[in-house]
DNA sequence: ATAATATTCAACCGCATGGTTGAGCATTCA
DNA sequence: TGAATGCTCAACCATGCGGTTGAATATTAT
């Protein structure tokens, strides 16, 4: 429950990549800013849902907007991504291609459970 | 909307990441395998709730159980977060020590855009 | 001044989520 | 056989989410 501390911060990043229409819309802003008519119109909702979205983004701190005259300008920030992957880093080794060192290991351990020979090992 | 195919593999995977009880979850996983017992003893919650969180980790592949007698162990399973990993790869390049390439390029762009001069650019 | 444009606010809807409690079902222990 | 253990199912609750429509606000254009 506690964690890391910015766990919070963690929280809106990944949540925020949970939706396909989120991510559509991040993937777009890589390739130019644009203001938020500009981004609302590939997609099939309404502008509002839009414009809920791009909060979404702005609260994980993936999108900054700057607001010229009527028009809000947005442009992706990288950062928190980092963020997301400096948590995931640490489960890289994992999957990495040293032949899933871990899958490996865990399942050995998985095994020997099993077996119920290595209780003592459970907390 | 439509996007690359594994989107919903892809909104399961992040979104099970987007919880802070499963992501330690997650991280004591890496530790040992365990029971589910094992796994919600740390935590505040109820058992039935634990239950829960490891149901979405395992629709999110994120986890494997295997049922022996009334327990059941489980353990990581380390793939998807591969999956979740290319598409930050996508993204990597923006932040990376080449200080901030795209923040840089994006900027640039925003900057036209304010000034009115890049209208052209935009669809 | 008026109209059009760009965006948000507010209220609502249906559904998912994270939590609870209590019952139910296998499996193991005595 | 009967009791304890490990886990899920079912029902419920409060909250949040993604979507809508309609009104409000602010800026720009006529």
């Amino acid at each position: 429950m506690v964690e890391h501390s910015n766990s919070a911060e963690l929280d809106r990043i990944f949540s925020a990549l949970a939706d396909p229409t989120r991510r559509a819309i991040l993937r777009s802003l890589t390739r130019r800013p644009a203001t938020i008519n500009e981004i609302a119109k590939p997609f099939p909702v309404s502008l509002n849902a839009i414009s809920k979205h791009l909060m979404v983004l702005e609260r994980a701190g993936l999108l900054r907007r700057e607001i010229k005259g009527r028009q809000h300008h947005c442009r992706i920030e990288p950062r928190p991504l980092r963020q997301a992957d400096a948590w995931m880093a640490h489960y890289r080794q994992f999957w990495d291609e040293r032949l899933d060192a871990l899958a490996v290991y865990v399942d050995k351990k998985f095994k020997a459970a099993k077996k119920g020979k290595a209780h003592g090992n459970f907390r």
